[in-house]
DNA sequence: GTCTATATCGGGATAGAC
DNA sequence: GTCTATCCCGATATAGAC
C-alpha cells in the first residue's frame, strides 16, 4: 500500500479515502483491465486462425500489465496458494477467471476449431491454464523486454495447436479418454 | 516460528537457541528430510518398471511428509516466488532439488528405460516437476487421507509414462524437437 | 537449556488536524 | 481531499533472568 500510494504521488492515508482496503484495489485494479482488455481482445478476435487468436489474445494481455508487471507479480506470488482472495485460482478471483477462460472459448468456437464433444467443455481452462503458465513465465522473466516470453510463446503455441488438432483423430480416443479422466480429477477440487 | 516452538512444547526463545533462524529451521527440515528418505527411495528403486519406481518414489515422498503436510503448505506457498529462498525452485534450494531430480534420473537409467539422447538430459528434471505438481495438488487436497491426489496419480502416471515410450518412435522426433526447444528456453530462465 | 519479556520491523488500517 | 502521525498485528529475532 505504502508503495502504491508513493507511485501515485498521494500520501498512504488518502489512498484509504479512495478504498477501503488493499483488496479492493487489487479488485478494482483486475476489473479495470477486464474492461480495458475487452475492446483490444475483440480486435485480437478478428484473427481468423486460432493459432494467430491465441497468440493476440495472449500478447494483448502481456502488453497491457507490462506497465505493471512488478505490480503483477507481487499478487501472482500467491498464486500456488488457491485460499488467498489475491491468487487467480482462488474463489473470490472465480468472476474474473471466468471471464477471462470465455474468452479462449470464444476464440475455439468462432474459429470454428472442431474439438471432441467431451473435452469441449474442458479447453477453454486449459488453455487459459496454459496462459497462466506463460504470465508466470513472464513475470520473474528477466532478459530484455521479457523477449524470453516471446521465444517460449513462439516454440510451445504451435505445440498446442497441434495437440488440439490431434484430439479429433478417432484413432486417439484412448488417449483422450485418459487425459479426461485427469480433468476430472484436478477440476473436482 | 511460534507455532513450530509450541508444537515442539518448548518456548519460543529456545528455538532460536537450537537454530539461529526461521531460514536454518526450513534448511535442516529438507536435508533431514533427503537423509531419512535416502534408505526408503533405495526401497522404492527396488521396483523392476518405471511406472512402478515413480509411483513408488512418490508415494514414498507422500508418506513421509504427510504429517508436515501443512509446514509443506507454508513453505510451498511461497513456490511460485523463485526469489524467495524457501521456494523449492530458488537457487537456495538447488541443492536438494538437484538430489531429487538424480533420483529421477536413477530410476531411469536403471530401469534400462530407452530415452533419446537429446531428451536424456531434461527427463530427471521433467518428472521432478510432474511431481511437483502433484505435491502442490496434494498441499491443497482436502479429501479425506488426499485419497483424490492417489487418484490424480493412478490417472496421469500411466500417460506420463507412456509419452516416455512414445518419444523413442523415430515417427515422432521433429514432435520431440519442438518440445525439446521448449525445454531449452525453460531451462535458460 | 529454558523461560519470559521485549526489541524490531513490515504492512494494513485508522485518527484527526488542516 | 489530503496530509501526518499513529495504532495494531503478526512475525522474526534478541536480552537477560533463572
Amino acid at each position: 500500500m505504502r508503495e502504491v500510494a508513493a507511485r501515485a504521488g498521494v500520501a498512504l492515508g488518502l489512498a484509504y479515502y479512495y478504498f477501503k482496503s488493499k483488496d479492493a484495489i487489487v479488485h478494482t485494479f483486475y476489473q479495470r483491465a477486464k474492461d480495458d482488455l475487452a475492446p483490444r481482445l475483440d480486435a485480437a478476435h478478428r484473427e481468423k486462425t486460432l493459432s494467430a487468436r491465441l497468440e493476440g489474445l495472449i500478447e494483448t494481455k502481456l502488453a497491457y500489465f507490462a506497465p505493471n508487471r512488478r505490480f503483477l507479480g507481487a499478487l501472482l506470488g500467491h498464486a500456488s496458494d488457491p485460499s488467498n482472495p489475491l491468487s487467480p485460482f482462488s474463489d473470490a478471483s472465480r468472476e474474473i477467471r471466468d471471464a477471462d477462460i470465455a474468452q479462449f472459448d470464444r476464440a475455439l468456437t468462432e474459429t470454428k476449431t472442431s474439438v471432441p464433444k467431451d473435452l469441449a467443455p474442458h479447453l477453454g481452462r486449459m488453455l487459459w491454464f496454459y496462459q497462466m503458465g506463460l504470465i508466470l513465465f513472464w513475470i520473474h522473466d528477466r532478459s530484455a523486454q521479457q523477449e524470453r516470453t516471446r521465444e517460449l510463446l513462439a516454440a510451445s503455441l504451435p505445440i498446442v495447436v497441434t495437440l488440439i488438432k490431434l484430439a479429433n483423430l478417432p484413432l486417439l480416443r484412448p488417449a483422450r479418454r485418459r487425459v479426461l479422466n485427469v480433468l476430472s480429477i484436478l477440476s473436482e477440487a
